[in-house]
RNA sequence: GGAGAGGUGUCCGAGUGGUUGAAGGAGCACGCCUGGAAAGCGUGUAAAUGGGCAACCGUUUCCGGGGUUCGAAUCCCCGCCUCUCCGCCA
């Protein structure tokens, strides 16, 4: 959520914003919806004032009887009015709440403007593309030669995109959980946490996930919603908690398994492990000072392609554009890996900061050290990594002429020595 | 699922109808003390929101929502959550 006093003193600033995000919020309707809001507060303000003033004089009791009666007469039909227009700004401020949540962030500065994803900037490559002597095989077929993935029982037992992995495959996805996890918590700083896999209305609109994403999400019968990514519980731990200015930034990271409806992507990456209903991903979350969030982000993203190189993954890292980025986030980079079945770079982390906007949905503040108010945190979070979808990289990245599959270096200790995945038959 | 207890400020915790925005403590800030620190002493320290250039003033807030009352942290109803005991259970 904005802060709504931008629409009040600065809405051009706004409405750049969501122009340059081809986005469509009647900014009009807030402004009046807002004004009379303030206009019957005022209002109702006095009359509470006059009411608190009749009461205190009836409980001093030094008035004479008649007197007392009328004041007090006079008082509850006060009190009438007052409920009614308490009711009416209740009314108005639900409105204007239900509208602000569908604002965007604003966009910081140093986001690209662009009209859709092909403007979204490359920022730097990392690794050269491997030259294969041989065809090369997609990860879909690679994974299903070897045994390691299942995608037709995968389907039997849930639906589409819903996939099985198997012996060496399992090991390898749990091999790179346990590598992110280790390294992040190892060597970049962040605590391991597991968070809750379920979580509340509350906890989703406070990264914005809800009012506006429902249809993405998958929904319990008692209420509660499957994370769609560990961003959601991480970012939701101080959820209308003040946090002292000495403890930040405060850096978490946690593996869990993310679920999306992936409504509306039907026809897309329905092959293979690309795009799945249930995946694993390792989070990273960050809750910065407002001064050093920027920086914090550039941190992030570095951290999160530290994997990708120690795994010796080709990549590049784009900046998304104006018409690209998330709802939530004022700034984002992509991580994209090289897959050579495709022949390019595909997303494989997505690092944002949110500025306030999560902060301000989940009221999450900070006492600063030299006083005065309350602030609102920054919020960032990254993937660190998509775990499946590294998995897919690799596949396709290692494979040898033979139809196997060669074991990143780094991984060899977690799949226990193993260095090579042959091909039985 | 059954029985009971409880949800108050950054935190702990007092408070059952009118100077309670809220005692007391911790924490934090500043000052005194000290060679320096700790301890000790003193002072200060809630948030949101509206008006105002500001000083300042008003309103609201003691889990959430309704109600009673001239007036509610305090009384009544509903909901949510937490804890304890019993039952069930990985």
């Amino acid at each position: 959520m904005i802060d709504i006093k931008l629409i009040r003193q600065d809405i051009d600033t706004v409405r750049k914003s969501i122009h340059d995000r081809k986005a469509r919020v009647d900014l009009e309707e807030i402004q009046a919806l807002d004004s009379s809001r303030r206009d019957i507060l005022f209002e109702i303000d006095n009359l509470k004032m006059k009411r608190n003033e009749n009461s205190a004089a009836v409980g001093k009791g030094n008035l004479a009887p008649d007197e007392k009666g009328k004041l007090i007469t006079q008082t509850k039909e006060l009190g009438e009015k007052i409920k009614q227009g308490d009711q009416k700004i209740r009314e108005l401020e639900e409105a204007i709440s239900g509208k602000m949540q569908l604002i965007p962030n604003i966009l910081n500065e140093s986001t690209p403007l662009g009209d859709s994803e092909e403007d979204n900037p490359e920022i730097r490559r990392f690794g050269e593309p491997r030259i294969f002597d041989f065809p090369v095989m997609d990860h879909a077929d690679i994974g299903t030669a070897l045994d390691l993935l299942d995608f037709p029982r995968g389907v039997k037992l849930a639906q589409s995109r819903f996939t099985l992995l198997k012996g060496a495959g399992a090991r390898l996805e749990r091999a790179l959980i346990n590598f992110m996890l280790d390294t992040h918590t190892g060597q970049n700083g962040y605590q391991e946490i597991f968070p809750p896999l379920l979580v509340n209305q509350n906890a989703m609109r406070g990264t914005g996930q809800l009012p506006k994403f429902e249809e993405d999400l998958f929904k319990t019968t008692t209420g509660l919603y499957l994370i769609p990514s560990a961003e959601v519980p991480l970012t939701n731990i101080y959820n209308d908690e003040i946090l002292r200015e000495e403890e930040l930034p405060i850096c978490f990271t946690a593996y869990t398994p993310c679920f999306r409806s992936e409504a509306g992507s039907y026809g897309k990456d329905t092959k293979g492990y690309i795009r799945q209903h249930q995946f694993n991903k390792v989070e990273l979350v960050k809750f910065a000072h407002p001064d050093q969030s920027f920086d914090e982000l550039e941190k992030l993203v570095r951290n999160a392609e530290m994997i990708l190189e120690l795994l010796e993954l080709p990549y590049r890292v784009i900046s998304l554009c104006s018409a690209d980025i998330g709802f939530s986030a004022a700034k984002c980079y992509d991580l994209e890996v090289w897959l050579p079945s495709e022949n390019r770079y595909r997303e494989i982390s997505s690092c944002s900061n949110c500025t306030d906007f999560q902060a301000r949905r989940a009221n999450i503040r900070f006492k600063p050290k030299e006083g005065g108010k309350n602030r609102f945190v920054h919020t960032l979070n990254g993937s660190g990594l998509a775990v499946g979808r590294t998995l897919a990289a690799i596949l396709e990245n290692y494979q040898t002429k033979e139809g196997g599959l060669i074991v990143p270096k780094v991984l060899v200790p977690y799949m226990g020595g193993l260095t090579e995945i042959l091909r039985n038959h």
